[in-house]
DNA sequence: GGCCACAACTGGTCTGGACCAGTTGTGGAG
DNA sequence: CTCCACAACTGGTCCAGACCAGTTGTGGCC
């Protein structure tokens, strides 16, 4: 009776059961179903019942309930923190995939944007990286690694390089000016006019997941922008990891090119 | 000696130790790691030991080395079979959005596409899918549901919806065109001039994982893909779902019009 | 009321084991 | 040689328990 949860009748999961004349399901999809039925009426932030207390409710095992839980925090429906507790998850944000600056971006949502610098260092590139950014291998990159918050909240980790040679003496004019793009654009005028990227499911490491405030392991998705001016001279290379559980991602399609 | 596995010499995994002087590391996350090692030179297609010669290697319970395998499964770094093993996976496939049919993608890649129709029918459109087509709720709409396949293995599932009023006899079109763009062209003269689409991360039901050959719970990609025609009248709404350990997604970026 | 220690609670990790489900190999019979 | 039954192997699910790590509540002291 301490949270009241004792007094909800017991459920038996019968992990027999075919849900369409298939094979069987397995246990703990019986028990996400039964939960995405609990908390569909839950306003977002509503605390869900303790994960002893749903196993004991259920009448499986904790690890049983574990893995339900676990696939409804990756989709995005629930979010958990240890020593606190389960909530219902609040919508996911839709990110426009486009060329804007993630203030502005946040900013249309109606939420408070944030940014925190990481790391601002040189470094040489590559192969690889010289390829992108049309530079000599071993050339000097200047490298940006920055944490982007709403609300507060940290929604993803983002690493820019950009040629040393092609913008000298960038680190110092980041100081001058609120944001990457209004630098390249007031100090270089060098605006970014179109860009290639690819988008992939990656999986938290342990550094990624303590600066998004997330477990290891949870699904992030994977954002790399090679970005060109309008002279289609590249200008930055942007390695982006956002919250899967966060995010959904919107985009304008059009037929190919003959 | 089975398949010379165990003459691998024995690692200790010391749980405790950190990577970067920050927190401790999960003990499955270093046997991720060493696992990384053990495959980086290994083609696709190569056997991985079995999971209980790698406990014993790691001298690990198997289910620290399964929680690290599961995480390389996700990322598409390993195909898991059940009965057969583990191996090394192929390299993802990276899909461009953009409006072409699946097969002229997939053949892009050199790879063989295929297509096997799960279900045609007419069902009557809610709320939202009425809005979505332009007519009214209720209306009714046909429904194509198809498994796609590249070199005879399942790539995605797809579900499209277009309305029957619009499209008179679509159904028994399909028989005669080899693609539904090329019935719409040929049969109706509608092109897709242009569309909007939502990517998110969604994890395998049972039912979705079973026409997917995986694993219930493996995250996959939802891509809802709402089309129009020149004219800006909408053509169809497609809910597709692609294999997050198969695919990387490609696209290009412009600033949003002011 | 504020502070602190401790207990109780929460979720995260790991162990060992049992059992299920799918695949492959082996030996015997025809 | 082929076929079949069975054993051994593979990964998938589930259990119970222990312990760790973070949060909150409670009671006692000032």
């Amino acid at each position: 009776m301490l949270n009241g949860w004792e007094a909800v009748e017991e459920t038996d999961v019968t992990g027999q059961r075919t849900l369409e004349d298939g094979p069987r399901v397995p246990k703990y999809y019986q028990v996400k179903k039964q939960l995405l039925e609990l908390i569909e009426a839950m306003p977002a932030g509503n605390p869900v019942p303790p994960e002893r207390a749903l196993a004991t409710q259920f009448g499986t095992s904790r690890t049983t309930v574990r893995q339900a839980l676990t696939e409804m925090v990756v989709e995005g429906r629930l979010l958990r923190i240890q020593g606190k507790g389960t909530f219902v998850a609040k919508p996911k944000v839709a990110q426009v995939l486009q060329l804007t600056s993630y203030t502005q971006e946040i900013r249309s949502h109606g939420l408070h944007p944030a940014t925190r610098i990481l790391d601002v260092s040189y470094v040489n590139a590559d192969d690889e990286l010289a390829e992108l950014l049309a530079i000599r291998s071993g050339g000097r990159v200047l490298r940006i690694e920055r944490l982007r918050l709403a609300n507060g909240e940290p929604m993803a980790v983002e690493t820019a390089h950009l040629a040393a040679r092609r913008f000298p003496g960038l680190r110092r004019q980041l100081d001058r000016y609120a944001s990457l793009y209004e630098a390249l654009a007031s100090a270089y005028d060098v605006r970014l006019a179109e860009a290639e990227a690819t988008i992939e499911t990656v999986l938290a490491t342990p550094n990624e997941a303590r600066l998004l405030g997330v477990d290891v392991g949870l699904p992030l998705v994977l954002h790399c922008q090679h970005s060109f001016d309008a002279d289609g001279h590249p200008v930055e290379w942007v390695r982006t990891l956002y919250r899967g559980d966060r995010y959904k991602f919107v985009t304008r399609l059009r037929p190919p090119k003959e």
